[in-house]
DNA sequence: GTTTTAAACGAACGTGTGTTCAGATAATTG
DNA sequence: CAATTATCTGAACACACGTTCGTTTAAAAC
């Protein structure tokens, strides 16, 4: 019997979320009603609402949580290394942290501006301390000699919008596998950077 | 005395191409509603209906004479010199066509998914196009010997997301001058691909 | 087995959506 | 000056929006 009210033992939080990803990613935020979120979810529009207090509330917490968990993978990574591999490190968790998530990746670039402009301030914070974590092994390396960069803070942005370009035509199991378009993309970064 | 009504001699249907412009810039697509624009042109909703058919073909419109007039662009750089020399013209040309269109450039790369299937299908044939110039380039230095590129396809992809990402934060009047990102990003463009 | 409680329904609220169109207005034409 | 034409108004259409809330359901707790 199909069971359409009462409890679902907390499972339905999850799947709001999933919805809101997979429906902000394919359409745009602006694009998508709570009454498709619920449709996608099985369950009336008005439920959601046991979920998130507004709409605006998704889509922060996605972005929110895609950024802090960026973070936190970034703070994993060994450092203290010379400065190539440091950058080295950076390219290859980059590729593979973004290409693992590709609809959060879409949506934390794509829908900034249907941020409250503070839920825009905190999302911005985030990001700009990811783009610091580059800085500075880019000034490290010029500091040692090893890199030859004019500018820190430009290559910082050239890099980043180099390797998040990926995303943009990198599908699993197209013609490159993961590995190969790592080994490209180091080639080219470490070929910018001078190194 | 305020002219509310009658002829205004072919000065809205511009006005309503700008206003869209804007608009569609600054909060996209899907959240931008045709009494919006109205408002912003100083007219009734109705009324825009005299110079679009509908909203999409707003967007589409947009979209389409940006690509035409970037790859019209393309069409009278000079070609036929070293591929180092061509590539170095692609670059300057793409910093500043993009810088000059801030607004442009930012619809053509976020509301590709707000076109209907067959509009879509027309831009992506452009920007293809767009990138196809490019790969052109990369593949002749490499036959020349002038490039060291072990992936022109991917190479083409990084170079233009790295390009185009410039737009996310660069600003006439702020620390650097045009000038000054194009020899940083010329340097960085050909430290890439091996030149 | 009864009571409590978390979860979902389904209708409603006020507002906004893209688009159409008959009527009003003012510039243009003859 | 009169007739025409391009342009805009303002109301209307049917539907969709985010959100609220009283009610109903079924699982959980006792």
């Amino acid at each position: 019997m199909a069971r359409t009210q009462g409890s679902h033992s907390g499972i339905t939080g999850p799947r709001v979320r999933d919805a809101a990803l997979k429906l902000f990613a394919q359409h745009g935020y602006a694009a998508v009603s709570m009454r498709q979120i619920a449709r996608e979810v099985g369950v009336q529009a008005g439920a959601l609402y046991n979920y998130t207090p507004d709409k605006q509330s998704l889509l922060f917490d996605l972005m929110q949580t895609h950024m802090t968990e960026l973070l936190a993978a970034c703070a994993d990574m060994p450092d203290g290394g010379p400065p190539i591999e440091a950058l080295e490190n950076f390219t290859s968790l980059h590729l593979r942290f973004h290409s693992e998530r590709p609809e959060e990746v879409f949506i934390a670039y794509m829908e900034l501006r249907n941020l409250t402009p503070e839920n825009f301030t905190k999302i911005e914070a985030l990001r700009r301390s990811y783009e610091d974590g580059l800085e500075t092994i880019l000034r490290s390396g010029v500091s040692s000699g090893d890199f030859e960069v004019s500018d820190p803070k430009i290559a910082t942005m050239a890099v980043i919008a180099m390797l998040t370009g990926v995303n943009t035509w990198f599908r699993e199991g197209g013609r490159l596998s993961l590995e190969e378009v790592e080994q490209i993309y180091w080639d080219m970064v470490r070929k910018a950077v001078g190194a």
